[in-house]
DNA sequence: ATTTAATCATACATTTATGTATGTATACTG
DNA sequence: CAGTATACATACATAAATGTATGATTAAAT
């Protein structure tokens, strides 16, 4: 049964897909690698071929989740926008649209926000998934200081806590979204919340 | 070995606590009943009399957490303060410099935050988990009715919007703390957090 | 055209947790 | 004080997932 390079590729892929549904539904604990496999339409034989076992699997999830986020931000920071803040606003809203559209990413944030306890197995990847979030708080954190950079910001306030207070309320927003996508209208809310958030957070001179 | 009633009782409590500690450490799905039954040094056996299986841990453990934090809110909602919405940030406030105290809340909410997949055999309890947060997201919502009543409150401020905001904010604070305990100081950054946060937030009138 | 090795499928052994059944000592009840 | 039900401990049967070993097929290399 040997395929071409394509095919096993491809299979490589359907594996990821199918775990990402998968995790998502059941927990990465409780989802086996036979249920992966046939969603997969495979069996448990090219799971141990592609992965060494089901944390690879779930490690190799996270950087394709992380990576194309940084590359957004990164490419939206080199932008020469007049209100650093308004632009920061707006990206944190068109994030949370982008989200509602994309359904694999909607899966693969809940898979690693609430169907993971990062024990066991997992724990070791625990910092380093941190470590990772920690750099694209440091993205957002490059917004707030191009803003008082550019004089925009209240010369009292601080660009350390302001970063945080944003991504507590993203985290947040993201949350209370994924806990019940049906339940939360992302598309009428989000804007509204984080307009509603950003409203005088620091911008006005003190 | 029959034991007294108030061995009995002592013995289930016992079981919570180490279901605590062990749940909130490696998750509900890895943890194992008989790492529950050693932890609070009896077998099995006695967990199966207390409970009908691991579930029914998770059950009550929920209960014990839901049940004192509703009552705090009660209690706090019938003094009479001048300004409802400083009564609310000052509750905030409170709610997290508590937490610190309380290791045992602290690993409660670790374990129902991100140490649960709520699928298999806790997926019944999502809904019915979802509905009393809803309770107490009712009981922040007073606050923000209080304060437009007493015309504290931007006229044109949405109560529902304003109480989701609030609601997306403390969770993402909740996460970001009980993430990483260490590294969050929360007796520092919590109350200026949650001061940022409130400042201005649809107070001034428009 | 062979040979090789990549890409899986299949079969098996091991482990581990669960649920239940049973044993047992003792607090309580009449 | 005898009997019963309580509060567990112990033992066993079952199930399910994992890892590994092996088999089979064929793309690709020579």
């Amino acid at each position: 049964m040997r395929r071409t390079k394509e095919e096993s590729e491809k299979t490589r892929e359907d594996l990821l897909n199918a775990a990402v549904r998968i995790f998502s539904e059941k927990g990465v604990a409780r989802s086996t690698l036979d249920e992966i496999a046939k969603a997969a339409g495979v069996t448990r034989g090219a799971v141990y071929w592609h992965f060494e076992n089901k944390t690879q699997i779930f490690e190799a999830l996270h950087e394709r989740l992380h990576r194309p986020f940084v590359d957004m931000i990164l490419e939206d920071l080199e932008k020469d926008h007049p209100e650093p803040m308004v632009q920061l606003r707006d990206l944190c809203i068109q994030i949370m649209l982008d989200l509602e559209k994309d359904e694999q990413r909607q899966q693969t944030l809940i898979l690693f926000f609430m169907k993971s306890d990062y024990s066991g197995d997992l724990a070791p990847y625990k910092d380093k998934h941190r470590e990772k979030k920690a750099e694209s708080m440091r993205l957002f954190k490059r917004y707030i200081e191009k803003a008082k950079k550019a004089g925009k910001l209240n010369t009292q306030a601080d660009p350390e806590l302001l970063t945080q207070c944003i991504s507590c309320f993203m985290k947040g927003i993201l949350f209370e979204y994924l806990d019940n996508p049906e339940g939360f209208d992302i598309e009428n809310k989000a804007p509204k919340l984080i307009t509603l958030f950003f409203s005088n957070l620091g911008l006005e001179k003190g």
